[in-house]
DNA sequence: ACGATAAGATACATGACTGTAGCTAACTTG
DNA sequence: CAAGTTAGCTACAGTCATGTATCTTATCGT
């Protein structure tokens, strides 16, 4: 019988251990985080974790930040509407990852560590260049098709805001029916291109 | 020396209880709550917690409940933008109270149990009639000042995701600034009062 | 092929929380 | 004032996670 190698190393059991950990943020809540639990789930003796992470949420970050690369929205030729919709999209995917999952614990934790919180944009989030509907209205204004000067941080974060709120108030991700609300509701009227003011 | 009653009762202890519980629930997150801490900072025997609780959540939704009623706003006379900012000024402090950073932790816990969540609801919000913002726009609604018709589910829950968002993204409290660009380049456009389109 | 490295498999004392139980004594109610 | 209720106290066995400390042996680099 030709078996493959019986012991994981490096990369491949880095790999499992990530997943572990991020697998059972998702399921438990990083509050509930255990170094117990990821070894069980990596099927690694927990030696092995601490020989490099002191703890389960050090461990954590690590993960998140070996998870992140997230897609981009790629805005297309001139449908401003329909690429808002499709960032929105990107982003409700995510958060329903077990990365965002436990993202969103991390920061909903009353408890949390303005250090921890740190490490997460440093390690995670910065690496990013700017957020889901950040980079789709980005690109519309450098075309001159909106005004630049409306793309406040206010504005540039009405769409991610209203998707988290809804997430965080259902528990379920928001369907394209609502996606398109926000868009037409919320987006469009604050870059100046929504129905006109009564 | 005149000593008062030396062991508590009724509704003395369930107010000693369920500031514990919520205390507790703030300072440790839900999902570290725990018999013991709640019964120790209550000085109370987890004997006396478990005659009327089966667990730590169970509690805390009780807590919750009876803590909750919670300031509304006062829409005043002609000052629509005015009274957004002291609506959203309301939800900042709530969401910073003991009970508000509870139920963030309980909302964000990917773990949550849906039917804790519906019991938050039912228990909790629906009490209310309303969120923040909400109330303030139905009502300037209803004098005729601006179109019901705006007033979708999505756009009446603008306010209050920029704050949560905000709160979640900074851990801190948004001052009076942000939330007047919260209503000037969010709400306000959206419900059609806001700077003309290009 | 050899030697260094590190995964894998234990084992252990410690501490926190659980749920239950039994007792005493303070309060409330009739 | 007597009887019923229930806070307060203590103790217990059971479970789970923590760190640490072995010892082995598979795998990698040279």
């Amino acid at each position: 019988m030709a078996e493959g190698p019986t012991r994981r190393r490096g990369k491949a059991l880095l790999d499992a251990i990530y997943t572990a950990a991020v697998d059972e943020a998702a399921a438990s809540g990083p509050g509930r985080l255990t170094m117990d639990a990821i070894a069980k789930r990596a099927a690694t003796p927990r030696s092995t974790l601490y020989r490099r992470w002191s703890d389960p949420l050090d461990l954590l970050l690590d993960a998140l930040a070996d998870r992140h690369p997230v897609e981009q929205p790629a805005p297309g030729a001139d449908d401003l509407r329909g690429d808002l919709v499709a960032a929105l999209r990107l982003m409700v995917e995510w958060g329903f990852s077990p990365a965002g999952r436990a993202v969103m614990a991390i920061l909903g934790d009353p408890a949390r560590d303005p250090r921890v919180v740190e490490a997460l944009w440093e390690r995670v989030f910065d690496r990013r260049g700017g957020t889901f509907t950040q980079t789709v209205l980005r690109h519309y204004a450098s075309r001159g098709a909106l005004d630049p000067a409306r793309l406040t941080p206010v504005v540039l974060d009405i769409g991610e805001a209203m998707v988290t709120k809804r997430m965080l108030d259902t528990g379920a991700a928001p369907d394209d029916d609502y996606l398109a609300a926000i868009v037409d509701q919320a987006i469009l009227p604050a870059v100046g291109l929504g129905p006109a003011p009564a």
